[in-house]
DNA sequence: CTAGGAGCTGGAGCCGACTCTAGATCAAGT
DNA sequence: ACTTGATCTAGAGTCGGCTCCAGCTCCTAG
């Protein structure tokens, strides 16, 4: 009944999350993974489920423009275990910040950019209509 | 009655956009400005309005994350003047699409993010009311 | 006259996050 | 036995987008 989780090579892991080996073997080099990660013979990595579901973590985290080295920080606070909610929530509520800011900015150039797409939209239109002239857009 | 824009220094230019003397010197070189820069007395650049707002819709499209060369793309399309709507069309709805998927990308990102800062609340308004055992999220 | 400050050019440097290379080792298939 | 392919390490290279530097020219104020 032991052993269900057989233990992933890195080109597995690499396969199930997305990521390249070398970006596995750059993370685990930035102390990205919780704990080191466990070797097989002829020292081959080999993960365990649970790397791959913080791993998961880490890409939507990056994925939302948490650098690495904040990564490494919430990292490390879940290693060393319980106790250190209040950083780790700090750390999350940051990011969420930032990532609304980034989301609202985005949302603002959107604005702009659909303002664009409408005048073209509407010049090319009239051009099909073949209307006179009218002061070109930039 | 003439004269209206007097012409604006590069470091004027600086101010009004929030671009760094050195980004806009890079930007210029890229072949980011519609038309060259004219130049006083003493090979100075004189910017007019109009430089400070195509820099301004360059600026939001960076910002929404276009690369340097499609904006330079676009920039030669506008440079070369009417009959080519079309394509500057499909550049702007392109970049419209990358958008929204950065966007919808952020955006569930958000919602991991958010669950784990209420998994973290929870957790500590719980402890605050001293409950029993639980598993510690990562 | 001189000192400061802004501007000029060309080119080097930097940062983050990977990505790739070289050269070795190892396991399995033919 | 041999080849193939995955893995290993240390370290170098890449890319985008600036940023900075050296060494020069200007203009203006004191």
């Amino acid at each position: 009944m032991r052993d269900v989780t057989p233990g992933l090579s890195i080109g597995q892991v690499a396969e199930r999350t997305g990521l390249s080996v070398h970006a596995l073997r750059f993370y685990e080099r930035e102390g990205i993974l919780i704990d080191p990660v466990r070797r097989g013979p002829g020292g081959r990595r080999v993960y365990g489920e649970g790397d791959v579901e913080w791993l998961t973590l880490c890409i939507v985290l990056r994925a939302s423009g948490m650098p690495l080295p904040d990564i490494r920080r919430y990292t490390e606070f879940v290693r060393q275990g319980t106790g250190n909610e209040e950083e780790r929530l700090a750390l999350l509520r940051l990011h969420r910040e930032r990532v609304t800011a980034q989301i609202d900015g985005l949302s603002r150039c959107m604005d702009l950019i659909n303002h664009k797409v409408g005048v073209y939209e509407d010049l090319l239109d009239q051009g099909a209509t073949d209307h006179p002239c009218s002061a070109p857009p930039s």
